[in-house]
DNA sequence: GATGAATGAGGATTCATTCAT
DNA sequence: CATGAATGAATCCTCATTCAT
């Protein structure tokens, strides 16, 4: 008897809980993206959220906590996005990587809030004692790990080049994404599209099969 | 006759002053790589540097002129290094940008303080209202066309293919440099021969002419 | 028609209702032994007490309230326990105000939580501002008055020395217990048997009539 | 040639220092004992002392820090005051610990700040895990063995009465004063004198040797 | 010029209390 | 009645900055 009347109840309350802490995330990520994460209070968080100036503390315990917490969740949405590229379509691996490096390139383009918050979270962690540095490393290798799976089996396929060396090369992928988003982040004089066609020439022209000229 | 006899006094001075500003932003750049630029405070700095709690601040004025004159003291060094590459051998440009990445990809893995220190500094500018976001933006531009210029005049000698496009490589190449160093830094694991290797290899593929093969 | 269903459910919540109050006096006084009044949060003491976080403060309507109910019940509980001492047997006032010394100074060996809780919340009331200050003034008012007549009759009775001054020693004797409880439950290494002793040695000559000897 | 003007400076500046930490502590003490250690901020603290809300904790680090320190100085003081009750005259042992009895219920009365504060401390130390227990446990132990040590060269003496037990009787004394001083305290209608004049009486006939009746 | 004591604004954090369920 | 989410005042603490030496 009780389950009926109270069921209802805690499933709101969750709902309402689990609400707000998307809204103090995606709060957080906004000001963080703008302000950097030292130069945001968690007061203002809160208020940004339409929440009271407490809520952020209460609801995340502390502040290095909040930080954890949105760095993950980011890691997981560009992680998924990411993966995305390659499960649906049936093409070589190599035009899939071409897709993945536009949907970082391309989204610094459009200076989404969330890549913005990912980056300057991820620029926060470079310090040796940075707190949340862990969570980025992990991160990082499952990424260079995927590209690395992904070049080794064009290689058996035969669509990349069999001399391409799968971990120097997933590397040298992350690297052209993570140091090319932040330089067109900053300056908007850079020019989205040459840099996309340059990345995807590169690419091809690292991976394709000598044979094929 | 004060003069005879403040010469020398003012000489030492300005020598002891210019001698603990160094010191200062030594002691800085090693705390920054470590701690952040944020979890530094200006005391540690003047403790870490063998001086007073108060000098720091009574030296710079202030925090953010300390961070602006290291963030242009180790931006001229790097640009100076970089350069240096390119002065003195005369070999094709190819080969001059391929020693250019080693330069910093190889630095990374030497893991200098000087690097650690650069590359925190650039990752705590990248949030929109980062104070010295535009030293980094101007730096930036700097080098960007710098490569722009080399890429040009390698194609007018025929030693790099023409359908290049510079702009586009310029700043590919640096979006490589500015993500490959701080992978390398935040973790070990990655190799750092591979993916020199690995740069190298995709630098001469993009560039070298196709009549070549 | 409503009554007859109603009152065993009112019953029911009432005692309900009750043995929450307990519950949470419980565990209210074990925290605060532990943690002290200020170190301890509402929050806590509902987990502790088996109930949601919220019931403490819901029950009592504010932690002032709580302190002060919980103040009640332990001395309601101690002034119990010490008049027992005297009830029941026949024996003299002074084997009596001996075994009251024993009642208190042995439970501070054996270390009840009752115990340590009355002594911390006592502690807590010596600022002149306390809160529930006087209380615990009434409260010894009423014990001192206690002891106080106890000799007076003693006296009268022949079995109490009658030059001893009833009002000093009920001050003296609850100054000896309120002192001696806590020297015991800080510091293990005091003897809780050699105290005792020497408290009943001291309590028997100050109060045996002369002519004994 | 430095240390000639450096000296002067150098020293007023400890001087200066350290009577900023006198005035603090005297502050502190007076707000804890109106007030309790918790119910008393460190801005209070500051304004109290006629320095700025932010010096308590800058001087002392931490709250905890102030409250150590201060308990240090307190304790320091008290056992001095008591120690030179023994020191300068040469009667027998017990007129001496009489005297000491009455320094602590004398001073009760007189409700000094020292005293109060003191006792203020002590009592938010009872709580099992209270940070500034450990030194209250070690100045406890400290006078215990100093009235043991000194009833148990009486004993020698023939001062003191043989089968008493020293350490019973240096924990008996030591609760004695502790409890009554708080007695004293809290409840203005207790008589200091009548209190004072049961417990010399007290002491006197525990520990004057038999043979003298 | 250099030192370090003192200031005070700012921010994380705690937690009693309020409120919606 | 009971739960727990949300509020916001209060407080500790940090630290750039100011000031006296």
């Amino acid at each position: 008897m009780a389950r009926e009347t109270e069921r209802p109840a805690r499933r709101a309350q969750a709902e309402r809980r689990a609400e707000a802490e998307q809204g103090l995330l995606d709060a957080a990520l906004r000001l963080f993206a703008k302000k950097g994460v030292e130069g945001t209070t968690l007061a203002e968080i809160g208020d940004a959220a339409g929440y009271s100036r407490g809520l952020a503390n209460h609801h995340f315990g502390s502040k290095a906590a909040l930080v954890e917490r949105l760095a993950e969740r980011s890691r997981a949405r560009f992680q998924s996005a990411f993966r995305d590229q390659f499960r649906s379509r049936a093409e070589n691996e190599i035009e899939a990587l071409v897709r993945g490096a536009d949907l970082f390139l391309g989204g610094g383009g459009k200076a989404t809030e969330e890549v913005r918050g990912f980056f300057v979270l991820w620029g926060s962690a470079l310090p040796e004692e940075a707190e949340y540095r862990d969570g980025f490393i992990e991160h990082d290798r499952r990424v260079r790990a995927f590209v690395q799976r992904l070049v080794a089996f064009g290689q058996r396929r035969g669509t990349i080049r069999p001399d391409v060396d799968p971990a120097g090369f997933a590397a040298a992928y992350m690297a052209l994404l993570r140091g090319g988003v932040p330089l067109m982040l900053m300056d908007q004089a850079v020019g989205v599209e040459a840099v996309r066609r340059t990345v995807a020439d590169m690419l091809r022209r690292q991976l394709s099969p000598e044979e094929v000229r």
